[in-house]
DNA sequence: TGAATGATGCACT
DNA sequence: GTGCATCATTCAC
């Protein structure tokens, strides 16, 4: 995952101030907010700040644990490929399947029509639920990722947070 | 109304 | 490592 936090945070869709794309960001927090990157791919965030402060936590990859089945079908769904385009996603690795925040997207099937569903609500369709056990895992910290145009000291800010030892990381930490 | 630009992913070298 | 697909959003006319 990734933070972003702030209307002061020059990464963040919040750098300019409200627009109607990102007016999710100043809503309440637990709420998805989904949008459209370069022309082609969904990236799902949660909204975390109180009402009124810009912050989201981008989710840039999954590991799958469970519905291996599904997310490969909404791969295929997903994809315009054909032939041996489909193929590769028919062979791909389990941990490959949402590694990247496009792809976790497509594994998910979530498109704009997600956005602003209350991830907080047992019944939405989309939501975030506790964990039925936990474990302890090897959570490191790094620069966040495709944020070039941004400057110091925003660039540098280790606000990337990802578990070291997984196969699933979009970009090897 | 138009031009620039991405919180990417994939093929190819 | 480089190049490209492809379009909503934003901001400048």
């Amino acid at each position: 995952v990734e933070a972003y936090i702030g209307q002061e945070d020059l990464a963040s869709h919040a750098r300019a101030g409200r627009t109607a794309r990102n007016a999710i960001m100043f809503g309440s927090p637990g709420v998805a907010y989904v949008y459209l990157v370069y022309g082609m791919h969904h990236c799902l965030n949660v909204v975390t700040e109180a009402a009124g402060r810009p912050a989201a936590l981008l989710i840039r990859a999954v590991e799958p644990v469970s519905g291996v089945d599904a997310m490969r079908a909404a791969r295929l769904d997903a994809t315009r490929a054909e032939g041996s385009g489909r193929d590769r996603i028919e062979s791909l690795p389990v941990s490959r399947l949402a590694a990247g925040p496009g792809l976790v997207c497509a594994a998910f099937s979530i498109d704009r029509s997600q956005n602003e569903i209350d991830l907080c609500n047992p019944a939405s369709e989309l939501r975030l639920e506790m964990a039925t056990h936990d474990e302890a895992l090897p959570v490191a910290t790094g620069p966040r990722i495709g944020i070039s145009y941004a400057p110091e000291p925003w660039l540098s800010m280790p606000w990337r947070y990802f578990v070291r030892t997984s196969a699933a990381l979009s970009v090897v930490g």
